[in-house]
DNA sequence: CGTGTTTGACCCGCGC
DNA sequence: GCGCGGGTCAAACACG
């Protein structure tokens, strides 16, 4: 695996320093040190997102390499610690062009359903992405020495699903993965854009 | 009693 | 076709 990973720092309990739910995502400016949305575009921190999980391969590519296209969805209001952007679905056909080989019908469909991945240096066992999720399964994965946990979206008709295991390599890290989207807003996500100030609980 | 989790069984795609 | 590995189902269970 080559890709260099995001490393935030997760101590405390409550709200994590770096959510990702589906493409509506919320960067804790507070500890990430993103004060907007233009700190947070300028930084190297695409280049350690992680999309296109292959497990066949164990491969990750970047969203760099499929230049994904931001675009800021609303402004922080004084006082918030929260910025919130989209990010474009990758385009397979655009790996295609890069005659990047070795892409399998099965990560064209992943592609086709959207699915990133990021590793957290967390202690906690789950990321509070302001999503509420049903878990349907966990199962021990050869690839991996730790457990991987299985969720779906509690929404009815929602179809996004997402997994959650520990890094078997460095076990300080979570990875998770979401495959899909949301048909729907989260919850935090109205929080954020109604209320001018967010309490972090410690 | 409602909601969420656990866990073994089952399903299915893929490589050989 | 078969076996393996990952993903899903669903009944049982836990808990407030």
């Amino acid at each position: 695996m080559n890709s260099t990973f995001l490393e935030t720092n997760i101590t405390q309990t409550g709200n994590p320093s770096f959510t990702f739910p589906n493409l509506y995502s919320h960067i804790m400016t507070q500890d990430c040190g993103f004060n907007n949305f233009q700190d947070f575009e300028s930084s190297n921190f695409l280049d350690h997102l992680l999309v296109d999980y292959s497990p066949t391969n164990n491969r990750f590519s970047t969203l760099s390499e499929i230049t994904p296209i931001m675009q800021e969805t609303n402004s922080t209001n004084s006082g918030s610690c929260a910025t919130s952007f989209y990010v474009t679905p990758p385009n397979i056909n655009h790996l295609k062009e890069k005659n990047q080989v070795g892409i399998t019908n099965k990560e064209v469909k992943m592609n086709k359903r959207h699915v990133i991945a990021f590793r957290t240096k967390t202690q906690l066992e789950i990321l509070d992405d302001g999503y509420k999720w049903r878990k349907y399964g966990k199962k021990k994965v050869k690839s991996n020495t730790n457990l991987r946990n299985y969720y779906k979206c509690s929404i009815g008709g929602c179809k996004i699903k997402k997994k959650v295991e520990r890094d078997g390599h460095d076990s300080r890290y979570l990875i998770t993965t979401y495959e899909g989207r949301h048909n729907h807003e989260s919850n935090s996500s109205i929080i954020y854009n109604h209320e001018m100030t967010i309490e972090f609980p410690q």
